[in-house]
Order: C-alpha cells, then sequence, then structure tokens
DNA sequence: ACAAAAGTGTTAATGATACACCCATGG
DNA sequence: CCATGGGTGTATCATTAACACTTTTGT
C-alpha cells in the first residue's frame, strides 16, 4: 500500500462536492434553502445547494460559486460542517461531500429570479419537504450546530438586518433554541457584553412603545476577543 | 454546469485521503503519534499517519485500516474532525484530507515493531519536529479539539488506562489544558457527575498515603445522558 | 520522625433565575 | 382611555472559586 502509494498516485473515481445548509430567518421563523433537483437522481426532489468541486478552486470558492450559479445570493456567515462519506450515499458512484453552513442576512434573502436555477426557495425549518440523497442528516447537523453555536458565538446577528430592534433578537433565541427566554435577564445578560450599539432612531411597528434599533459592533467584539472575554447566553 | 452534472459525471482528478490526529497520553504528557515518511515529498520528513481513501470503505474505515497497517494501533475513540482542501496543500496534485482526531488508551500505545511501517513514534506534543504538508495546522486544531471536548465530554477516560488514580485524572485535566486545577474542587466536581467508580483496589507508588483506582462508568454516563444531564468541567 | 502524596469542608463571591409593573405610542 | 409592545430592578438560589490541615504510608 505504501508503494502503490508512493509510485503509483491512484486515481480513486471518487467525487468531491460540497454542498450547503444556507440559513436565512423571516417572518419569525429559521429559514433554510432548497433547490429543487432538475436531473436524475432524485429528480424533482429538493436538495441542498451544492456541487462538485472544480480542480483549482478551494473549498470555499467551491461553495461560493455553487450558491451564486443557482441562488445569486451572497453568503453572510461560512462555515464547514462536516463531511459526509458513506459509500453508498449517492447511487451512481462514490461522491464525498463537504457540507458548509452559511448564513444569509435576512434583508439579502429575495431570490433572484434566477438564471440557470430551476426552483430555489426557502423552507421553514420546521415544515420541511423530503430531501434528496442524505441531506436531511445534513440540514438536522447543521441546525444543531447553529443551535449551539448561538449559545457562544455572536451569529445570530448574522441572521438579523444591519439594525435590528432588541426583541427581535430575543424572539431569534427563543425561537431558534425553541426555548421561552426571560426578557429582562436576556437583555442584562446581552447588554452586558457591551458589543451592541444603540442608535439614536426609535421605530414603531404603528403600535405599541417605539423601540430602539441597535447594531452588533463587531470591531468592538474583535477587540474583546483578545481579552478574556466570553460569549455565552445561558 | 448543471448540464455537465447531470450528464456528463465529471471526473476530477482530485485524490481524498485521510489523516490522523492520534493522541496518547504518557508520562504525564500529551503525546501524538507521527510517522516517518518514505517517500518523496517531504520524504523523511514527520507526518500525521493516513493514506488514500479505497473506493469501497467509509472514512472511518479508511482511518482504521490506515492506523492499522501503519503502526498496528487499536484506537478507543474516533471522530471527524476537519477537511482540509487548499488547492496546493500536496505538490503533486490536488488532494482534499479529511482529518480524524483519534485517542488511544495509554496502556495501549507500545507501538508493534511494525510490519509496513518505517518509522512510527510518539511525540511530546511540547516538542514537535517539523511536520510535512500543512499537518500542523491540522495538529493545531486537533489540540485545540481535544481541549474544548475535555470540558464537556468525558473524552479524558479514554487517555487513561481502565483503572487510575484520581490524581491521574487531575494531573491530565491539567496539563492539557495547561492550567492548575484546586484539587478540592476538582474532585467535588468530577465526583458529583456520579460517573467514577471507586474500585476497592488500593495503590501505592512507594510513597506517600496509597490512593484508590477508579474506573470510569460508561454505562451509567450513557444512562444520564438521556436525561437532564451535563458533564461539564468549568 | 520525616517526607510524600492522598484526602477532606467551609466561606465568600459570582452568576443565574424568578418575577411584575410602568412607559410611550397609535387608534 | 385602551390596547400593544417596550423598557426596567430586586431578591433568591445555585455554582464557582479560594483556601489549609489531617491522614496514611514508606523509609
Amino acid at each position: 500500500m505504501r508503494m502503490s502509494e508512493a509510485f503509483q498516485y491512484p486515481q480513486q473515481g471518487i467525487r468531491l462536492t460540497v454542498d450547503a445548509v444556507v440559513f436565512g430567518y423571516h417572518s419569525d421563523r429559521l429559514q433554510v434553502l432548497l433547490i429543487r433537483r432538475k436531473y436524475a437522481p432524485f429528480e424533482g426532489q429538493w436538495a441542498l445547494p451544492g456541487g462538485f468541486v472544480a480542480e483549482p478552486e478551494s473549498l470555499e470558492q467551491a461553495v461560493e460559486r455553487e450558491l451564486s450559479e443557482e441562488t445569486g445570493l451572497k453568503i453572510n456567515y461560512l462555515e464547514q460542517l462536516f463531511s459526509f462519506g458513506e459509500p453508498r450515499r449517492d447511487p451512481r458512484f462514490r461522491v464525498v461531500s463537504i457540507a458548509y453552513m452559511a448564513i444569509i442576512r435576512s434583508d439579502n434573502m429575495p431570490l433572484q429570479a434566477s438564471t440557470d436555477a430551476t426552483d430555489a426557495q426557502w423552507f421553514d425549518t420546521q415544515e420541511l419537504p423530503p430531501l434528496a440523497f442524505d441531506h436531511a442528516q445534513i440540514l438536522e447537523k447543521a441546525i444543531s450546530r447553529l443551535r449551539s453555536k448561538l449559545r457562544y458565538q455572536p451569529i445570530g446577528f448574522d441572521l438579523l438586518p444591519e439594525k435590528f430592534l432588541f426583541s427581535d433578537l430575543e424572539r431569534l433565541y427563543s425561537t431558534i433554541l425553541n426555548q421561552p427566554l426571560d426578557r429582562r435577564n436576556f437583555r442584562k445578560k446581552m447588554l452586558s457584553f457591551g458589543i451592541l450599539e444603540e442608535l439614536s432612531t426609535k421605530v414603531s411597528d404603528g403600535r405599541g412603545r417605539p423601540a430602539s434599533l441597535y447594531r452588533f459592533d463587531l470591531e468592538r467584539y474583535q477587540a474583546l476577543q483578545h481579552e478574556n472575554f466570553y460569549f455565552e447566553i445561558p
């Protein structure tokens, strides 16, 4: 085996793809972007956006290219999730897929009447259609990762517009974590980090007392990271 | 692109490997297993054990096979770490590597006078030689993962022999986390989980008061996981 | 009796949880 | 003046952190 490695450089016949679980947040719901497949296998079924990795591009570039080709969307946050490589996960031949988790700001979510793309649609994560391949498993892992990251990384802000209401942020947390939060405690904790800037503008949605807009202060956050600072929502 | 995907099934020329960061614990030090490369590139340099994935095997099987071929070691814990796919990480051609983190019980560490294997050696993680490819980066990521997992998963027991002294466990934590621990607080916390069984045997290393042996109670741990139980060392 | 490591409790500080009323606006 | 959502503080409880002496053995 070592010998063959050294001198033959075996060509494997294993294909490499990337798939992306793209999250958005709309109407107080966590949404995920799916693409309807045009071709077999799983023709007509919904699947995660993704595709084969091209020879000279990095994995991240591959994800960004595929997303841009299929949906025209601009990614706001991207991280590698997990690699899926069970031998029979694709019925055609061996495909190993490196899955990514991506986040798109809710003010960027509208889908472009897409170029090449078939159907691309946002789905509420609570009401998902059957998915092609092992994509349900990938999605499940992504949701679970998103949930835990929400608690110890300021990743929730990537799902909201740049300026947002505190109540939006709170609803986002309680929706995605699927648990009720105490408004006062949440506010106290979140403000204690000192990474939110309160803007002077107040907005009213028509009824109720007008609320302040906030903005996530990324620079401040990055500065704090070099000190003994831990973002954590209990 | 979609078209070509659907009908051509492009062969990519991207090779797929697995690499393993294998941790052991010996002489109160965290150790990692390295292999001296027999062939170019990086001939003679130290590298992580690993190799090409064979067509019909799962990724985990590939790791286990390579480790067994190269070192004869039996793995005690295995988890996928991260996938590395920068286009020029291998000077020969495009190789994407899926890295795993493995743990070997310290009573299993002796290396078999190896079959095929060249040199395989344990290295103290504080005194590492230069590594081939991007393996230093992989190793760094593995250590950081091990550190954080140590805090919230009972993974430290996988580094110790089946029966161990409480002081060993404590030293392991303070060594790997690289911080001093308070003996009383550590003990109190660790025992509070109820996942350690105190054995009746006491052992003495010649000087000082003899100490009890403990054993990690896996079944109890698994049972507790279904309840509201969180292992966490602060 | 001394050296060496094991074992053991209490207090103070900090952080988490629980909880209810007033405020500002639009209709 | 009513309905609606925004905004605020305090008291209790739980967890963590700090800290030092006694016990058991071998030499």
